[in-house]
DNA sequence: ACTCCTTATGCATATAGTTGCATAATAGTA
DNA sequence: TACTATTATGCAACTATATGCATAAGGAGT
């Protein structure tokens, strides 16, 4: 329901083809929104049709052509009517918390070592929020940022602290279980 | 795909109706995990027909007659087996994170104000943690949990930890958006 | 009496998302 | 030469989930 939005807004901040959405879903962006490569390409094929974009063949000599998906007028006053309305309830979906509940079918070790795996996870992509927040920010750097600068600034603490509170509770869900 | 095992999961904890199923669903585990009342009522059909639940009709004279799912042998094999799976990657939904992005076509305060709701959310989300563990869970109490008292205390605390994350990001948000 | 809430279940239709497969050019490596 | 990876796009079939509507009995409030 909101992945049209979501690239929507993509496309609104420059012209992309499928692929490079599809390359921010698996980078840039993937830690707050998925999407696979075929729901990408259908979704732009029903924007078209909608005439929230406008497409343009790219032919290329080195590499496969591509088409490359511009924002209309309609589509940005569509987006923009979106960006107002109040944002739906949020649908948690944990299944570690699931499988906590089968107490009697899943033995405590098993179970502990998912919640080990979940965590080296977790901090795996830690340590990458932390480099690139490191590298691309220093305190000098923040004073000055611009808008859309400081926005992504923003997006990337929530990664951080969600991390951080996935990585919290591993180890006292840990501790927990194994007393 | 996981919703079929977050049901047999429920029934093996105890036979239950489709609409105590969706009362979970609204209320107790609500929070880890979401599906709507017809999504459940189908997956119970389905899981009929596979054999994973055997269904009883019980009639009630003073409220409309209910069905009563129990789960099988065959049922719980194959919920063992998922358990035993290794879990998948998390898919990150975050509709506000992806509006933080649209800087041209959203006003900061527009934003704050959608930001400071989310916020109030998770905070009256946290009370209710807060105050369900100050009631259930005195210190005292905490050192002779049963097995399931113990998973079900650590569930919360993730909500806890999450909800806090939340709020802590959207204090900073608010901060970094203002200045 | 009338209306509204809770209990209890479901169908039909539509949209969202997954899975598997297919194509095709170029560039690198074994 | 054969294989593998990257760039680039898509169809077809399926499953998952959402939306809207329908039914029906009892209890509580006005």
């Amino acid at each position: 329901m909101s992945l049209k939005y979501v690239i929507l807004t993509l496309i609104n901040q420059a012209p992309s083809t499928g692929y490079e959405i599809n390359k921010s879903f698996e980078k840039k962006i993937g830690y707050f929104w998925h999407a696979s490569h075929q729901q990408v390409y259908q979704e732009l094929a029903k924007l078209k049709k909608t005439e929230m974009l406008t497409c343009e063949h790219a032919p290329q000599t080195d590499k496969p052509d591509k088409k490359v998906y511009s924002i209309t007028v309609k589509g940005r006053d569509e987006l923009k009517k979106w960006l107002h309305q109040p944002l739906p309830d949020k649908k948690y979906k944990d299944i570690l918390l699931v499988r906590l509940l089968s107490a009697d079918l899943l033995p405590i070790d098993t179970l502990c070592e998912q919640i080990k795996e979940t965590a080296e996870f977790e901090q795996r992509r830690l340590g990458e929020f932390l480099h690139i927040q490191k590298n691309c920010y220093s305190d000098e750097q923040k004073k000055h940022l611009s808008d859309l600068d400081k926005r992504l600034f923003i997006n990337m603490k929530k990664g951080i602290l969600l991390a951080e509170a996935e990585i919290t509770w591993a180890k006292e869900a840990l501790e927990t279980l194994q007393s």
